[in-house]
DNA sequence: GTCAATTTAGACACTATTGTCTAAATCGTC
DNA sequence: GACGATTTAGACAATAGTGTCTAAATTGAC
């Protein structure tokens, strides 16, 4: 059984050409060269420690000891620390956007045993889109950065958790068309069924760490579970049963 | 009609005796004294500073500014900038605390009406607790600096979410018990209620920023409304009409 | 091996911030 | 108005960070 998945979206080096500085301020590199390392290196320790300290807790000289290069080579590829965070915010995004399409793709069609394919697919949202590093760097960042430096992450906030949202309402709608669920506001239903399985995540305690795997899954499960006690339409013929049933453990 | 109504905890000044350094490190104050409004204002300006700029970002000199006092007396009030950051972590904590527990003992208790009445609660909740001011200020420092500083937090981490889930898991027991609800896990439930109206305010582009007042009533009766459909125990007599009316926007 | 590109370590000027210290000004109470 | 407590403005040393510059070392392709 192959598990979630994870759509491993790996850093590509920009093309040719030494020195050339392009929109972000970073020089181009040639592709398969020791710059290529360094540069992902950098943009890796960066991330890192801006997620970690925040952006002015951030020193250039700690990036450098932490991507193991020297302070210049860094000064070399992005020409000051604004233009290297926005790089960093940059990468993350795509690296999170595609992961996201890639996991939006594998949302399930079918309504049998739609309880256990709606938990797989929060898992895996959970998992390589909104509680994994890039996850978190884009959480605390926005939430830390955000009014300081609103453009660069304005593209976020259209492209990101909205064109999830509305992705997500698309498919339930599908889901809904096809008598598996009772949805009067696809886009509400979705907000809500992001919310629902993430939220064993936000009020346990663990504010602002990363959940474990474990907790994931438990979250998402929990949250499908609600859902659909929510939207799902049970079937007419054992409607009393299932009402009853649900009902006895109370 | 009596709005959601404020609990307007305000700051008590501590007692007596000239620069006696308390736990904090912060002189005691004369209450009545002038001494009062400027560590209040102190306070005020480092919540305001420290939750806009994070930690690092913010020098005494800019919340001595936005104080309008002169940076000695800062330090005449808190040993250094940690102890300062500690004084208003506190302060905020405290605040949020009784807010807190005013709101919870206006929970419903009778399961008349009770969509009307959760939406209320989780208004009031949203407004005065989670998403104003010092909501916003716990949710931005425990997101950057929880990690650095585990030991301020961790009051907040064990008493904060963690208390507003069981004592809503209690209630919503309750109603379960008086058979309104269909609920198993009431923890689980609880905070299933809180992301659900919050849910709106996540997911919709705005990230990290305080919603409006209608956006917390609108996201608060949305969830509500889910919250019900998933837990609520339809009357048998009319279950089937309810069902059916449920079903026929979609 | 050569040569150009790249990286490195270190020095450097500059700015910002912290926390201390002083002497003068202000406040509040009697 | 006197007096003690408090606040204030400013100077101050110490530290840390940014971004530039250099000369030497290293790399990698041919």
């Amino acid at each position: 059984m192959k598990n979630t998945d994870k759509p491993a979206v790996t850093l590509q080096c920009a093309p040719v050409a030494p020195y050339l500085p392009d929109t972000r301020g970073q020089a181009f590199t040639r592709p398969g060269s020791g710059q290529c390392m360094k540069r992902h290196s950098i943009l890796d320790a960066a991330a890192r420690t801006f997620c970690r300290d925040g952006f002015t807790g951030t020193s250039i000289d700690l990036i450098a000891a932490e991507a193991g290069v020297s302070r210049q080579t860094i000064y070399n590829h992005y020409r000051d620390k604004e233009m290297l965070f926005g790089a960093v915010v940059d990468a993350v995004m795509e690296r999170t956007n595609a992961a996201l399409f890639a996991i939006l793709a594998t949302f399930p069609e079918k309504s049998d045993n739609l309880e256990a394919d709606l938990a797989l697919f929060a898992t895996r949202l959970g998992k390589n889109c909104m509680c994994n590093s890039d996850g978190e760097f884009l959480r605390k960042l926005i939430q830390a950065e955000g009014e300081r430096y609103p453009e660069l992450f304005q593209i976020w906030r259209e492209n990101g958790p909205a064109k999830v949202g509305s992705a997500i309402a698309a498919r339930l709608a599908r889901l809904a068309h096809g008598g598996a669920l009772d949805i009067d506001d696809p886009d509400l239903a979705a907000r809500q069924f992001l919310a629902l399985v993430t939220a064993d995540m936000n009020f346990c305690g663990m504010q602002g760490e990363k959940p474990t795997e474990k907790q994931i899954e438990t979250s998402a499960l929990n949250g499908v579970r609600t859902f659909l006690r929510a939207f799902a339409i049970r079937k007419a013929s054992s409607a009393r049963a299932d009402m009853a049933l649900s009902r006895s453990s109370a």
